[in-house]
DNA sequence: TCTAAGATGGGT
DNA sequence: CCCATCTTAGAA
């Protein structure tokens, strides 16, 4: 019921703001439908490590999206495919965002099915696949968390242990940077991707 | 202009 | 293991 508020996506923790994003409940209104899914998979990038597209404050047509004020999405279009929803996070000029790795459904699983067309357990089990359940497309680019087409809401709270931190997932060009734990889920997780 | 590579997913 | 698919960034 209660979007979180803009100091939350502003920290200056990349890392903490991922690990905090666990358990709540990412919402979409698509041509005026709404569907929800719990984020239970994140990772944390930043523009102090080589595997961030922003690396070293590196400014494109791309990245740009990274150093507005935190609390805006930032999707890009994967391998020529796949829309990977990110949560721009910091203050303006400081380019970090989590990753959206995999949700739980929450809401409207129906719509979900007519839009992934394949079985329930690898619906939103993946940063690609959740945002094509969700229907999140590059079209929401840059759209704060703030209105009503993409936002966030508290959700489930998780103890520390149930919460696994480790090496991100694809990130391997990154050298040294690869080895950082910044990948977040839940243990035991249904949804969580598969390394 | 040209081209290699990529924060994936699905199939053999 | 292989491949689809196409934007992006950097080189030429």
């Amino acid at each position: 019921m209660t979007k979180l508020t803009k100091e939350f996506y502003l920290r200056d923790d990349v890392n903490q703001i991922a690990r905090d994003l666990l358990g709540k409940i990412v919402f979409t209104r698509i041509e005026g439908v709404v569907s929800a899914g719990k984020i239970v998979e994140t990772e944390a990038y930043s523009f102090r490590e080589k595997a961030c597209h922003a690396h070293m404050k590196r400014f494109t047509e791309r990245t740009k999206i990274m150093f507005m004020p935190g609390g805006h999405a930032y999707v890009y279009l994967c391998y020529g495919i796949h829309n990977l929803f990110n949560i721009v996070t910091n203050t303006e000029g400081l380019p970090e965002a989590v990753l959206i790795r995999a949700v739980e459904p929450h809401k409207n699983i129906e719509i979900m099915r007519e839009r992934r067309r394949t079985t329930d357990k690898h619906l939103t089990s993946g940063p690609g696949k959740l945002s094509e359940a969700l229907g999140i497309t590059r079209k929401l680019n840059g759209i704060p968390l703030s209105g009503n087409d993409l936002w966030i809401e508290e959700g489930e709270e998780y103890r520390e242990a149930d919460i696994i931190s480790t090496t991100r997932i694809g990130v391997d060009y990154a050298g040294e940077d690869a080895m950082l734990p910044w990948r977040y889920y839940i243990r035991d997780n249904t949804f969580v991707s598969k390394k």
